[in-house]
DNA sequence: CGATTACTTTGATCCAAGTCAATCAAAGGT
DNA sequence: ACCTTTGATTGACTTGGATCAAAGTAATCG
C-alpha cells in the first residue's frame, strides 16, 4: 500500500497527457477525459492566475475558502499548526497538484499554505467548479479520484508515522519526491531540495538532527550523496530496500 | 488544530438531525438538505442493506470498487496489511459514517474493512450516486464535504502521529471517542472499547504495552477508570490537558 | 563587502517507548 | 470442568530518536 503509496498517489494527481487544448489548462489535474469544447468551459472558470512570493502565504487557518488553487509552478507546503506552536507539515506540493481541499468541509481554510519558492497558483472558484461539473460528468469523476487520491496519500503518510523507522521514512520521502520530479520531467535522481531539514523533520514525524543524520547515513552507505539542499540518488533500488524493510507494501 | 481535530472532524460526518423523509436514511450523512423528492431518489439508489459479522470483512484491499458503504450500525476498522503480516489501522468507523473514499482513485479499495462487532451497512452504488448527484446539488455539495472532512480528520491524525506523546495521544483517542458515542446519543463518559489494546496501539503509532501503560498512568491519576474494555471518563477536564499539555517546543 | 542570521552537521547525553518476558483473566472449544 | 487461545497488565532492560551543545556553512542584508 504504501511501498508505492505515500509514493504514486500524491503524483498521479498530475496528468501532463491530458489532452486539453487551452494552453493555460495543460498542466493541470483537473481536464482529464474532457473534449475540447468542455475544457473551454473549465478555462473560464480557472482563468485567475495568482503569484506568490517565497515565504508567503498562498492561504491561512481560518481565513474564509472560496477557490481550490492549482499549482501552475513552483512549490509549496501545506502545515497545520497549534496553538502552542507545534506545527505538523502535512504536504508539499508541486506543480499541477490541488490545494484547497481541507477547506470545503467547513468553508474555511484549516491549514497554511506556504510557498517556498516564487510560485503560480490558478485560482478555481469552488461553487463554479460543483457547477459545471453538473454538466460535464467526466469533470466531476475526476475531481472525486483527486479528493480520493488526497485521502489515500494520507493514510500512505499515517502508515509511515505509525510504523516506520527514521531511516525508512526518509528514504520513503526521497523516492516520493523523486517519482514527483521526474514525472514532471526532471531528473529521478538529482534534484534540489526546496525544504528544510526542520520541514522535513516536521513532515516526517522527526526532529531536524534526526533527519540530517539520515541523510548522513545514507551518503556513508553511498546511497545518496548530499550537498546541502542538493540530493543525487546513487542506488534508488537500495534506497528502494530501505523504504521497504520494517514495514509497508502491497 | 488538533485539541479539537482529530475530535470533531469525523463525527460531524454525522447529521442525524437532517430532515430526510424515508426512515432507511434517517442516520446517514449525505441527506443533509435534501427535500422528501430528493431523499427519495437518493432512497433508491442505496436501498440495498448487508449485514457484516463480527471479525468479517467489508471489503478487502485490493478488490474492486462499485459502492461506497454507510454504516448503519455497528463498529469498524479500516487498515492496511503490510506484507510481514502486521497491520496498521487507519481508521474506526461508527453509525453513519461513510467508507471505501479512498478506492474512488484507482477503482480498487486499498485498505481492509473488518467489522468489530456484528454491523449493518447500505450500499451506495458509486456510479449512481454520480449520477443523480448531477441533478441534486446540494446531494453532490454534502458528498463533497464528506470527502473533504475525511481529509481534515486524517491531517490531524497525522499530526497526533507526527508529535504527540504516547499518553497525549490515548487522550486524545478517548476524547474523539466519547464525542463520537455522545452525539449518537451514547454516554460520553462510559463506553465499551470494540478494539483491542493492539488495534488501539496500530492506530496510535505505539505498541500495545505503551498503550495499556498509558491507560494505567491516566487510571493512576484519577483521570479514567479502566475495567478491560470497560471505559469511565471521571475528570473530562483533565483529560482534555492531556491532550495539548506536553512542553512542546516549537 | 563584512556582518548577521538561518540552516546544517556532528557529538554527547538522556529518556520515552520498544522489546522481552512473566503472569493473569476471560472466552471458546471439547 | 479442563485445556487452549487470546488479550491485558506489569516489570526489567534496551534502544532509537530527542535533547543539549558546539561548530561549521550558506544566505541575506545594510
Amino acid at each position: 500500500m504504501l511501498t508505492d503509496s505515500s509514493t504514486p498517489s500524491q503524483l498521479d494527481i498530475l496528468n501532463i497527457k491530458s489532452s486539453c487544448a487551452t494552453c493555460s489548462l495543460r498542466e493541470l489535474c483537473l481536464p482529464v477525459g474532457l473534449d475540447e469544447k468542455e475544457v473551454q468551459v473549465l478555462g473560464d472558470v480557472v482563468s485567475h492566475k495568482r503569484k506568490i512570493q517565497r515565504g508567503s502565504y498562498l492561504h491561512r487557518t481560518g481565513t474564509e475558502f472560496q477557490t481550490l488553487f492549482a499549482i501552475r509552478s513552483g512549490f509549496m507546503k501545506t502545515c497545520v499548526l497549534e496553538e502552542d506552536g507545534r506545527q505538523q507539515v502535512t504536504g508539499f506540493h508541486m506543480t499541477g497538484e490541488l490545494l484547497g481541499l481541507d477547506a470545503i468541509s467547513t468553508e474555511m481554510h484549516t491549514c497554511d499554505a506556504i510557498a517556498l519558492e516564487d510560485s503560480e497558483v490558478c485560482e478555481i472558484p469552488f461553487a463554479k467548479l460543483e457547477e459545471i461539473s453538473r454538466t460535464i460528468p467526466s469533470l466531476m469523476h475526476q475531481f472525486h479520484k483527486i479528493m480520493s487520491r488526497e485521502i489515500v496519500r494520507d493514510h500512505g503518510v499515517m502508515l509511515l508515522l505509525g510504523s516506520m523507522k527514521a531511516e525508512e521514512r526518509l528514504a520513503t520521502f526521497l523516492l516520493n519526491l523523486s517519482r514527483r520530479f521526474s514525472i514532471r520531467g526532471y531528473s529521478a535522481s538529482d534534484f534540489n531540495l526546496r525544504m528544510t531539514r526542520e520541514e522535513i523533520g516536521s513532515y516526517l514525524g522527526l526532529k531536524l538532527e534526526t533527519v540530517s543524520r539520515a541523510f548522513s547515513k545514507l551518503q556513508d552507505e553511498n546511497i545518496i550523496s548530499v550537498d546541502n539542499k542538493h540530493i543525487q540518488i546513487n542506488d534508488i533500488e537500495r534506497l528502494r530496500t530501505k523504504m521497504g524493510s520494517s514495514s509497508c507494501r502491497s
